[in-house]
DNA sequence: CAGCTCATGTGAGGAGCGCTAACATGGCGC
DNA sequence: GCGCCATGTTAGCGCTCCTCACATGAGCTG
């Protein structure tokens, strides 16, 4: 019985009472460590002081913890970037840039959740809170796209979506190859932020927005 | 016994003589129906006609495999953007539309390889090999930011380097999240290859750099 | 051509994991 | 106060990775 704590710190009978949170919690760290391969229902259940059974009467099996752990991070996301985004305050220019560092900040500090976003596999269709949660942060990225978009004259915008595409391939680019907490794959003579931040500044100037400096 | 073929149709005596060769292309099948993780050791031993133990007299772990594979892949990698790239002729701006379909039909033609290489989380110096490879394969996008910037006036010319970097992110950025056979995880208004070329237009143009047609 | 050597393949097995089925416990609604 | 059933446990199957002792035969050496 070597999965049972040896003395509980939080001391409990026969049920749990809170397993499917803490079961959550413990992916979340191991993911965090080890990727999310590493991860491990039987380990997780370990960490919760349960037995490897148990986690079956909360989720159907692994992958269904791990999309659990894909939503929440995508809603964690779009709290994030919609914080950063505030509406576009005080004007658009201002407020992107702020986004932008915000996407890298989440996936810098948040690996685990971003891995479980994009890195793990987990189809976006696995299950309908998943889809919806990722849907709403895109909604985000579109959105700031619209409200620069509205800045240049009739005839020169581009497609909102495509934009918030690119917006959204660049921004996971770097932080997919560059964005690692051990600095990445690569050397890098800037940090991804600064890397990301000169890029967008060069794809709005091609879209023809100067960025008139806030300060 | 039941690893065994049951009629071998390529009949081998107790010694296979080209094991290691069919263990790899067995893994790059098992990794583009399957995923990274997908792939077992075990099976490819048995897809080679061979006992689970044989695989460990070619290659120390299943990750030393999945390292070989993606090393592969680099080289494959380098010479489809090499060849593409064909030195920046007739003109550097044509030459680089080449490299980036390259890149994305690289992405969308070789799963498995694209897949070893930048999703499997095999770690760049897994091997002096790989990271060799790898280093080659951006040193072709390197090349062609350079005979574009060259394009630009003195003064008003960006780091290499980055401009590299952000050619790689966007490409990366695009293949990973909307580049997959199976249309990616989004649907989208535009094929990913489309999506590429708008944004690296725009991109060069906020560089200064504008797009002569070439027909 | 006989004999040896060692790279390469085999068999058996330990440890760990995902998952299932049958059984145990006790919190909560009646 | 009682019984239901959500939640937890035990046992166990099949699979994987990996190791170790043993088998085979290709190719060198004399």
């Amino acid at each position: 019985m070597s999965w049972k704590r040896d003395r509980p710190d939080t001391p409990r009978g026969y049920h749990h009472g809170n397993l499917k949170e803490e079961l959550v919690k413990a992916a979340l760290g191991l993911i965090g460590e080890k990727g999310p391969n590493g991860f491990t229902f039987a380990e997780a259940a370990r960490m919760a002081g349960v037995s490897p059974a148990a986690p079956y009467r909360h989720f159907r099996d692994r992958d269904e913890l791990l999309a659990d752990v894909a939503t929440r991070g995508f809603e964690a996301f779009q709290t994030a970037l919609s914080k950063a985004w505030d509406q576009g305050r005080p004007d658009p220019e201002t407020a992107f840039h702020r986004l932008g560092r915000a996407y890298l900040a989440f996936a810098h500090d948040e690996p685990a959740y971003y891995s479980a976003m994009f890195e793990a596999g987990v189809p976006l269709d696995a299950s309908p809170a998943l889809r919806a949660a990722a849907d709403l942060a895109f909604a985000d990225l579109r959105q700031a796209a619209e409200a620069l978009i509205a800045r240049l004259p009739q005839g020169k915008r581009p497609p909102a979506l495509m934009m918030a595409l690119h917006i959204w391939a660049m921004s996971h680019g770097i932080a997919a190859l560059f964005g690692r907490a051990d600095g990445g794959r690569r050397p890098l003579p800037m940090s991804a932020a600064e890397l990301l931040e000169a890029g967008m500044l060069i794809y709005l100037q091609g879209l023809g927005l100067d960025r008139r400096p806030p300060e």
